[in-house]
DNA sequence: CACGGATGTTAGTCATCATTAACGTCATCG
DNA sequence: CGATGACGTTAATGATGACTAACATCCGTG
């Protein structure tokens, strides 16, 4: 939301990096490892190389940076999610495509997976509601798609269910190094694919 | 350590119930939901009905308190491996046990798996290494078992697959209220159970 | 070339918080 | 009964930390 500000429409980063998205960077990295609480403004301008206050340059404050990385996160996952539901008319494809997308995210930025299902009790209200907002359209488009693929299924079950392979995939920061992401990949895939597969079968 | 007061042999908590396993029982639950850093002595004495500081006449300090409650999950669950494994001689019987002890854990103490897997990071180092331990035993202990069940499967892959398990099971606390446990203990099981098997099977 | 805005810096300020001190109460036990 | 120890309480104390103020610097633009 609202334009990368820049008068002419030129690009936006001159030279050194975009701060914003380096202190949002180096933010996440900090929360994932400490907690949101344990981690001071000051070392999160030490991580980018400024020192301290300087955040106040480009955020309303440690409570508004938050916010914004978890929005930017749930945004971005739930466009993920859209685009693998209008890419294709067959929901085997379009479940594939969202287990896709999803171990692409969990395995290429584990910090933000991490702040995302950690910290979205430290956001403060307005922006809160709009992250569950978009936690729960996300949830839902991995619901529909199952739902077509097992119409016998009670979406209660579909919900868990999802939940758990979520829980699954998001497993990366903990497992990280065990294996190589070449092999992760198409395990992880794998493991979901038949976690759902039981979890909608009939008993 | 030191036997619970009361002179005579009777029980040890009489009347209200033992102050430190409450606190505990609060902490957990306070640092689940917002983090070590994001609580003060003061709630969680107050969560217990008394104020402040008297936790001290308890604990050492807030360190000491998280050090000790996860040195107890993790124990708890190292335990309840080496039990699952001395039952029984066929590995599949104890692969089993394994997931039962896991998801009971989950299901009946979801703030203890959270606080298991975030709070890690802020335990002081005396204390830290021997969790880590605990928890690579435990690891190791499920392991082990796959790879009696899959001789063939290298043990990198059983490991990753195993954390990814433990992702699943252990996302109880997102789903919590979806599905009765009556419903979610058994739907758990399936998951993992399909998920492992899918894990080890040649490609 | 002077101006303004973007971006930093350092030195406060004001809360909050972990921890300690000093001081009760009350039951148990000698 | 009187001492002792378990368990609490309410004031310090000392750090740390978020945020603000006041003050540079640099760069593009009128």
């Amino acid at each position: 939301m609202a334009t990368v500000s820049s008068a002419t429409s030129d690009t936006p980063t001159r030279g050194r990096r975009n701060r914003r998205a380096q202190i949002l960077e180096a933010a996440a990295r900090l929360f994932a490892a400490r907690g949101f609480h344990g981690v001071s403004i000051e070392d999160i301008g030490g991580a980018v190389g400024v020192s301290g206050p300087a955040l106040y340059r480009h955020f309303d404050g440690k409570d508004a940076l938050l916010s914004e990385m978890l929005l930017d996160i749930s945004s971005r996952l739930r466009e993920s999610a859209v685009a693998a539901v209008t890419a294709s008319a067959d929901p085997r494809d379009t479940l594939d495509a969202l287990l896709d997308a999803q171990i692409r995210f969990a395995i290429e930025q584990p910090a933000l997976i991490t702040v995302h299902d950690r910290e979205l009790g430290n956001v403060p209200e307005p922006a809160r509601r709009q992250i569950r907002r978009l936690q729960r359209l996300y949830v839902e488009e991995w619901v529909t798609v199952l739902a077509e693929l097992h119409p016998a299924c009670p979406a209660a079950r579909l919900r868990a269910a999802t939940h758990a392979v979520f829980g699954l995939l998001n497993s990366t920061p903990h497992s990280a190094g065990e294996l190589p992401a070449q092999d992760m990949r198409p395990l992880l895939h794998t493991m979901a694919h038949a976690a759902i597969a039981a979890a909608v079968k009939a008993r």
